[in-house]
DNA sequence: ACCACATGTAATAATATTATTACACATGAT
DNA sequence: ATCATGTGTAATAATATTATTACATGTGGT
């Protein structure tokens, strides 16, 4: 079973808790949403969402993990370290078919405790 | 824009952001998987995806919230009460231009603090 | 009366996510 | 030297999610 949506190459049902996962937050649809429009450094960035730095680390991360997001270190003209974050190319078409599939490698270990 | 996708219909950003929460849970996945194959009541479903009443109850509220899926209380022919679970029928397609009309919406508030 | 099996939920514990604060360091311009 | 702007991260606080335990209630059958 392959399966290519866009340039992500999604496989396991890990890769794809880590996409949704990705995409449950305001913030970072909203960084997905500037980065849609080109790439950005990281301040410039922070400025665009409107959360501080660490914060904004703390969700690159996750869009990093999930592949949506890749990053580049560059030096500016002025000589000054930038890190430029852009948007991964993506076409997900969630079915129930698709989860079925997915479900099927997934086994819930202990939860469920005395019952 | 209309935006129909299977029998959901998901118009806010708030609609999409809660449908990705809902499907970034190996346990959750796997309650659709097995819900693909047939409605199920609750304790059996419990047996099914391994996890204690309680816990599945916490997860269904949220495939509930995302309107993955549906309850119905029903009386079995022995008299006992049962909830049935279904999968709603889906087909959502994620791309960035999608993403991109959803984050217009979106406002990031305070966070950001001292920066 | 008791068991097996269904319903439901309240209270708590454990863990993870999200957010904040406070640092350190580098470059170019004034 | 100091400022403005960029990099990065460690430590902590606040909040939310996930998991567990312990209940209570109802039905039908033995």
């Amino acid at each position: 079973m392959e399966n290519f949506v866009g340039d992500l190459n999604l496989k396991r049902y890990e890769d794809y808790v880590n996409v949704f996962d990705a995409l449950s937050h305001p913030a970072r649809i909203k960084i997905i949403g500037i980065l849609a429009e080109g790439r950005q450094y990281v301040s410039e960035l922070a400025r665009l969402v409107n959360i501080s730095r660490p914060l904004l680390y703390m969700h690159l991360k996750k869009l990093e993990t999930a592949r949506l997001v890749t990053s580049t270190m560059e030096l500016s003209d002025s000589g000054k370290a930038m890190k430029f974050y852009a948007l991964e190319d993506f076409d997900l078409h969630i079915t129930r078919e698709l989860l079925k599939q997915l479900s099927e490698n997934i086994i819930i270990e202990n939860p469920g405790g005395k019952e």
